[in-house]
DNA sequence: TGAATAGTGTCTATCAGACATTATTCG
DNA sequence: CGAATAATGTCTGATAGACACTATTCA
C-alpha cells in the first residue's frame, strides 16, 4: 500500500489579496520569471519553509508582498488545491489564502525581485493566470462576497478612520450592486461591535463633515446584509 | 533559497464524516494499528494517492470507510491543517473534508483492516482523538452548524424519503436546541427547492401519517433559518 | 373517545426597503 | 443662498416567533 503513495509532494501557500482602489476590486499579481508560466501573471506564493506552518507562511509572504504586518490586515484560509495536473512540474498542492487589505499609500514593492502589481480582478476573470489561478482567485472573489454578508470583513478594505460612505461603497464594489445609504447606515450602525465611534469628523471638499469610525470587535454580522436589495 | 524548503513532505486526507443516530451527532472514527497513537480513536484518511486529487481521495476513503457512494452524499472540504508539529513522524499536511450521511442501516464495514466506529461526537470534543483531530473535529462540527442555518445540507442526513419532522430533529440535534413545528415547517416549506414533495405518506405507530419529501434541487437557503430562535 | 402526531391559521413585534426630511459644510 | 453630502425620520409590506386550533390516525 506505502508503494502507491505519492511521493515527492511539494507543498505551496498561494495568496489571493485583494484590495479596493478606482472603485474597483483588485487582486495582488506577480509576474513569473521561471519556467512553467515564464511571463505570466500569478498570485503570489512560495514554498512552505522548515519548521513552518501554512499560516505562518502566508503571512511570511503577504508582508514580502506588501509590508503589511499580521495586525490590520484579514487573513484566512480559503481551501487547499491539489489536483495532480495543476503543476506541470509534478505534484504540487497549494494551500490558498485570501487576504483583505485597504488600498495601500504607496506601490508594493516587495522583497524580492519579483514585481507585484495590483491589478483588477474583473480582468482576470476570463483572463491568463499561471497555474489554476484563475480558478482560485474565483473561489477568493466568491468567498469574499459571501463573507461580506455575514463578517465584518468589509471593514478591512478600509484605512482607518473610515467613513460609513466609505464602507457602504466597498459593499457596492464588491457586490456591484447600490445599496440605499440610509438603510445601511441603519444596519450598521445597530449591528452591535461592528464599528466603534471615534466622536471626529472628517471635512470632504463639500457637503457635511462625516463622523469617523474604527474597527469593531465583533467579526460576525448578525443578522446579515443581503445581496438581494435592489439598486435605486 | 531553494534548500530553505520543507522536503519529504507528506499530504494525506482526512474524513469528518457526521450523521445522526440515537438522537445525537456521531462521528466515524478508526481505532489506529500503528504507531503512533496505537489504539487511539482518529480520523478516517489516508494518503494521497500517485495521480489522485484530493477530492478524488476524499471520496475513495469515504467508500472505503462506508460503502456509500459519491451519489446521495453532501462532500466538501473543510479546511488543511499543515502545522509543523502536527505529526511526530514528520511534516505531513492534511486536508480535511467533511461528509453528512445518513443513519446507515447496516454498520460499517471498511474494506480493510480496520474497525470504524460511530462515536457520539460530543464525548470527542475534550477527549483524546490522535494528532489535531480533536481540532478538525470541533472545526467540522463548527462548520456544520453554521451551513445548516443558510444550505440545504440538513437533509443529507435524512434518508430518503424523509418527514419534516425528521427534518427539524436535524436541526434540533445539531444545534442542541427546540424549534418551534409550526414555524420550522412554514420555513422550509416556503424555502423554493429545499424540498420535493412526494406526494406520499407514512404512517407512525401513532398519530397522524406524515407527508413525505426528497432533497430539493436547491443548495443555498434564501432566506437562512437563524438558530437564535428560543426554546418553547 | 382519547392520545398522539401532523398540519393550518392568526396575531404581533420587528425589520428591510423606499423615500422624505433635516443638518452641516463650502463657495 | 445653492449645492452637495451626512444623518435622521417615517411609512409599509413581509416575516419570524408565539401559540391557538384543526386534521388524521390508532387503540
Amino acid at each position: 500500500m506505502s508503494r502507491e503513495h505519492e511521493t515527492g509532494v511539494s507543498v505551496t501557500v498561494d495568496l489571493v489579496v485583494l484590495t479596493i482602489r478606482d472603485g474597483a476590486v483588485h487582486v495582488l499579481l506577480v509576474e513569473r520569471g521561471n519556467t512553467p508560466y515564464r511571463g505570466a501573471l500569478a498570485l503570489p506564493g512560495g514554498y512552505l519553509r522548515v519548521g513552518e506552518g501554512p499560516d505562518a507562511a502566508a503571512l511570511r509572504e503577504l508582508k514580502e508582498e506588501t509590508g503589511l504586518d499580521g495586525a490590520s490586515l484579514h487573513l484566512e484560509q480559503l481551501r487547499a488545491y491539489g489536483e495532480p495536473d495543476r503543476d506541470p512540474r509534478g505534484r504540487v498542492v497549494t494551500i490558498a489564502y485570501l487576504a483583505f487589505v485597504p488600498d495601500l499609500p504607496e506601490p508594493v514593492a516587495g522583497s524580492d525581485a519579483r514585481r507585484a502589481v495590483w491589478t483588477p480582478a474583473r480582468d482576470m476573470r476570463a483572463g491568463t493566470l499561471a497555474f489554476d489561478h484563475a480558478r482560485i482567485l474565483a473561489d477568493g472573489i466568491e468567498r469574499a462576497r459571501a463573507g461580506l454578508e455575514y463578517t465584518t470583513v468589509a471593514a478591512a478594505f478600509c484605512r482607518e478612520p473610515f467613513t460609513i460612505s466609505e464602507l457602504r461603497e466597498v459593499y457596492e464594489i464588491v457586490w456591484e450592486t447600490r445599496l440605499d445609504p440610509s438603510n445601511f447606515r441603519r444596519k450598521v450602525t445597530r449591528s452591535p461591535g461592528f464599528l466603534t465611534e471615534t466622536g471626529e469628523r472628517r471635512a470632504a471638499d463639500l457637503g457635511r463633515p462625516a463622523s469617523l469610525y474604527r474597527r469593531g470587535p465583533a467579526s460576525i454580522l448578525n443578522p446579515p446584509i443581503f445581496r438581494g436589495q435592489d439598486g435605486r
